[in-house]
DNA sequence: TTAAGTCTTGAACGATCGTTCATAATGTGA
DNA sequence: TCACATTATGAACGATCGTTCAAGACTTAA
């Protein structure tokens, strides 16, 4: 082996994810990625194929991320507090400002997925993660008897995915604490009904 | 008066804003734009400033448009069954084709909000917009016993726009029947809880 | 020490970007 | 009919885009 590759693979794709997380797809330059990423256009093409396969590639990442992120919550006890905690952690992200950009996963259904099939794949892909994520906490809150069984677990997924989708949207330009309380409340209410 | 401008300048405008909300700012180039509205560039130019101000002019005319909508439902005799109605109504233009890009500024608001002021004011004044028609029309509904007292119009409102938000979102690149009719139960669950 | 093999570098390519402006076209008043 | 004022046109500009690739840098094995 002449000469392995000196960059961390995970490590570069990272700070690729945060440039087009921060700034989308279309807005990010060639230049601004190897300016971020610390290696050059050749080593990019090399490692990663093209922008757009790049693109692809720091999807899958946060999908994946995202999924570890679900299952820790899965650990809980209480499935009903899994939930919960879901919004109060993206609350507490936002507002200590270790979440500035909102979802990528949101992003990018807006951005690319209307008019790039794989990436629309890939979205869906991170949208089910969560919904079936909250469908699978209420079937076991309704095991376990921590909520009613008068919910449709496949409805209340739907909502709470709509609303966390929402609230994702409007706090990524100015985080409101309050808003989120609203949310938050609310979610308990539903989960409580 | 030697020559008047020969096109409609709304009518362009309106074009412009077709090809903005279809494909955001960034994936529109002028060449797009001069095609679509069947004008010269020199002319939008002069008309309009540049691409930018150009968008601007969209986004507002957009906020306009939107609220003459929202004062027409307000026109309704039944504060409640103008909310559920604005909802209704979205489905029924998602599901026959005529809404096929989201919401305009829910798509600036992730898109350019966060990297320009401008847009971010006028995204702004959009969804203020719909926040406080919600607002009006809770109150007007507890005025005449519509809507039960305990609720509170303010943290409502902003419940609901989270969830009208996070459907547009959602329903943006499939149309989904199912999704909006459990989102819309809900809302009438709400505003008769 | 040297040759071979792989990775890194960044200048350079053609394409396209937003924008400008000389020129042509058109309508008005003398 | 002709000069004038305004608008429309689209070729052209410099800048930047995504991408490529020859040349240099580096490690290994002989």
């Amino acid at each position: 082996m002449p000469w392995e590759t000196k960059f961390d693979i995970e490590e570069t794709l990272e700070k690729a994810l945060k440039v087009f997380w921060e700034h989308g797809y279309n807005a990010t330059s060639m230049r601004d990625l190897t300016k971020y990423m610390g290696i050059n256009s050749g080593s990019i093409y090399s490692t990663f194929g093209n922008k757009r396969e790049l693109f692809l590639s720091t999807l899958q990442h946060y999908n994946k991320m995202s999924a570890i992120r679900l299952r820790q919550y899965e650990q809980l006890s209480s499935p009903k507090q899994a939930i919960i905690r879901l919004f109060e952690d993206i609350k507490i992200m936002i507002l200590d400002k270790s979440d500035q950009h909102g979802c990528f996963i949101v992003n990018t259904t807006l951005e690319m997925a209307p008019h790039d099939t794989e990436m629309y794949d890939l979205v869906s892909i991170g949208q089910n993660n969560i919904r079936s994520f909250f469908k699978k906490r209420i079937k076991k809150g309704q095991e376990n008897s921590e909520i009613s069984m008068n919910l449709i677990a496949q409805d209340v997924s739907e909502l709470l995915l709509s609303l966390l989708v929402g609230l994702r949207v409007l706090t990524r330009n100015k985080p409101a604490k309050k808003q989120f309380n609203i949310v938050i409340n609310n979610v308990e209410l539903i989960l409580n009904s």
